[in-house]
DNA sequence: CTATCTGATGTCACGTCGTGTCATGGCATA
DNA sequence: TATGCCATGACACGACGTGACATCAGATAG
């Protein structure tokens, strides 16, 4: 399937190296597929590959700016609106730009790197630089450095748990309505950190 | 400083592997330091360093049954103590038997991770296996899973945090006071998702 | 005391990843 | 036509990680 014709000047060779990859992922998996298959499918060599993708991993992760946009946001919400409800907005709406519509795709790579370890060290460090973007973007408004943190982390948390328990589910919800779920269920069990709180435990 | 003698039968391989990574890893640092030359000093050949370690970060992440201890301590949990209070009996007495009288050299590592995209990206997966681990605890003792899965996010949340916050301040107080504070931190940030909440927001 | 077995280590060859460096080919612009 | 820019090619190379087989110390059996 590889191309022998004269594709080095063909357009969008990020975009063809992409598609060589996923679709040789999924087709042999991704510790058996190497970067001379990509590149050779895609028209390219090997030393271009690393110019677009600083390496082999990137092919699915790269371009991804929802921690720039997460934190435009942050800092654009209204000042009077409570920590949470601030991440509640920011995860709708990235929701609704981000995933919601191409749930069969999301299902697809969410489950290509489940099934490898390189690929979910780099996923796990994503969620981190997640958390980084949120924190700093937090303080910019003018919280404490640990309130920060925790805020971030709770963010972060709801969207990947939301995210994998929608993109799991063939038959599931708007994914807006699945991150409404999750903030639900972590207000009960926030109720036992609050001794003060007069409610009792379910 | 490699030994020249015949270390191939002295005791103790993997330990001697790990402490000559260590020291070339904050003489040079992580990524200028190659395999050959921890071996070499440890006095062994390359091919023995890729039988007691899976890859070159695992000299710094092996052995780490934190996992299972935390597992088997929320099996042993009081069945009527509430999630969050589960979660605090095991990370204090995980602060206790690992972290405590050992300041010094955990903000080492840690630093060092910081410092490395590799390094990060494992250090999140190990974060992430941890996830995994308390959930399946959570799970067995007849949580349902989604529940299961954010006490586990949350529990790790505190555990990673404090962590850091712990590790990186030398004046620290006990690793135990600060995930109280950490604790106590995520309760005041919850109370906006339960609305029934009477309390005002501070 | 010797034979044998076992497990850790050594030796060697190899494939893949990722980078440095310089050469080349298309395109735009003057 | 000349010039410069930039994406790509070509090549060499070091480091990572693995498979296969050889070797050596110590334990155990006879």
């Amino acid at each position: 399937m590889a191309y022998t014709g004269q594709m080095r000047w063909a357009p969008d060779a990020r975009g063809r190296l992409q598609g060589a990859a996923l679709d040789l992922f999924s087709e042999q998996g991704y510790a058996a597929t190497t970067v001379p298959q990509i590149t050779a499918r895609a028209g390219l060599t090997t030393r271009t590959f690393f110019r677009h993708f600083a390496d082999k991993r990137e092919v699915i992760f790269g371009g991804d700016e929802i921690p720039e946009r997460a934190a435009r946001m942050i800092a654009a919400a209204p000042a009077e609106l409570a920590h949470m409800e601030v991440i509640r907005l920011v995860l709708h709406r990235v929701a609704q730009e981000q995933f919601e519509g191409h749930h069969e795709q999301t299902a697809e790579i969410r489950t290509l790197i489940h099934a490898n370890d390189s690929l979910r060290d780099r996923d796990a460090r994503k969620r981190d630089d997640m958390v980084r973007a949120v924190r700093a973007a937090f303080i910019e408004r003018g919280e404490p450095p640990l309130t920060a943190t925790v805020v971030a982390e709770l963010g972060i948390l709801v969207f990947q748990v939301s995210l994998d328990e929608w993109a799991a589910d063939p038959d599931a919800p708007p994914m807006t309505a699945v991150i409404d779920a999750v903030m639900h269920r972590l207000g009960d069990l926030s109720l036992s950190l609050r001794p003060s709180a007069a409610e009792p435990l379910g």
